[in-house]
DNA sequence: TTGCACCTTCCCACAATGGGAAGGTCAATA
DNA sequence: TATTGACCTTCCCATTGTGGGAAGGTGCAA
């Protein structure tokens, strides 16, 4: 089948799957006379398992990582899971710096009587030099640490 | 003083000054003699309060709209409040996206043995071809939005 | 034959940040 | 005074993952 029927059934965009070839993440397609790429099932099955990896926000490093463990016979489960793990911490440390940036935002928002006047607790609290919050450098952190 | 010094001061590198500036989002700071910028206080503070909103998950282009009614005292506080809720809302759906992946996970990492057979759920759930768990389109929807 | 919907490769852009090169400046110290 | 090291300047490149679009070839139907 031509790509755009793969990108259909895969649920991967024709863009993105030259581009996972281009950088070596999924095989080169094999191609016909006339230059087009040609996908069988067993490609596009390929690239859901590619789609729904990204889609739980590994990276492409990773997706590199699980399709080779995938496609491997003997590989250890043990492998899987460690890198499973590591990203479910990543997860689960970014969604904690973002309740705590929502919790602040509600606050804020909140407090502002959000009408003509110009008073406004929000700009205060972004003006403030010194952070009523400690929420700022973890959100760093967690960032360098992706 | 310095742009180094600036930058302790503010929490914004050196490298990043000099982009914000490139970009417009803050004025151009004065020249020494030398050629060097100089920064004082005020610049500092507004440094601080660009730190601040970017640290709290504004985009630049936001920050650029925050400095500007930060600055306007005729500004509305209708205004403030609501980029925060427009961006508060984005945060709070993407931390919904990301506990639903979280909860997969936990639950592909606790039913994985983790050990040296191959036999692995979280590689049979990645290759599922329909997914058990309808978490992937909101993510996607959520990125686009962003 | 014409037209349209495909396909190909190639380059550009995005957001926000860091790295680093090449060259000028300042201040302290040998 | 000359040197040294820590600054400063601008400029270009890389990152991540995705989309847009141009220029040109192909396939199929009317």
């Amino acid at each position: 089948m031509n790509i755009s029927m793969a990108a259909e059934q895969s649920g991967v965009s024709a863009k993105m799957i030259r581009y996972y070839e281009s950088i070596g993440l999924i095989e080169a397609a094999d191609r016909r006379d006339n230059g087009y790429r040609d996908y069988g099932d067993t490609e596009v099955a390929m690239l859901q398992f590619v789609r729904r990896t990204r889609d739980m926000g590994f990276s492409l490093e990773e997706v590199a990582s699980l399709l080779t463990l995938w496609r491997n016979r003997r590989r250890s489960s043990r492998e899987v899971r460690r890198l499973a793990e590591k990203h479910l911490a990543n997860i689960d440390a970014r969604i904690a710096d973002m309740r705590a940036v929502s919790r602040t935002l509600k606050r804020l928002v909140h407090a502002c009587h959000g009408d003509d006047r110009p008073e406004c607790p929000i700009l205060d609290d972004l003006a403030a030099s010194k952070p009523k919050i400690e929420v700022a450098r973890r959100t760093k952190r967690t960032k360098t640490v992706k």
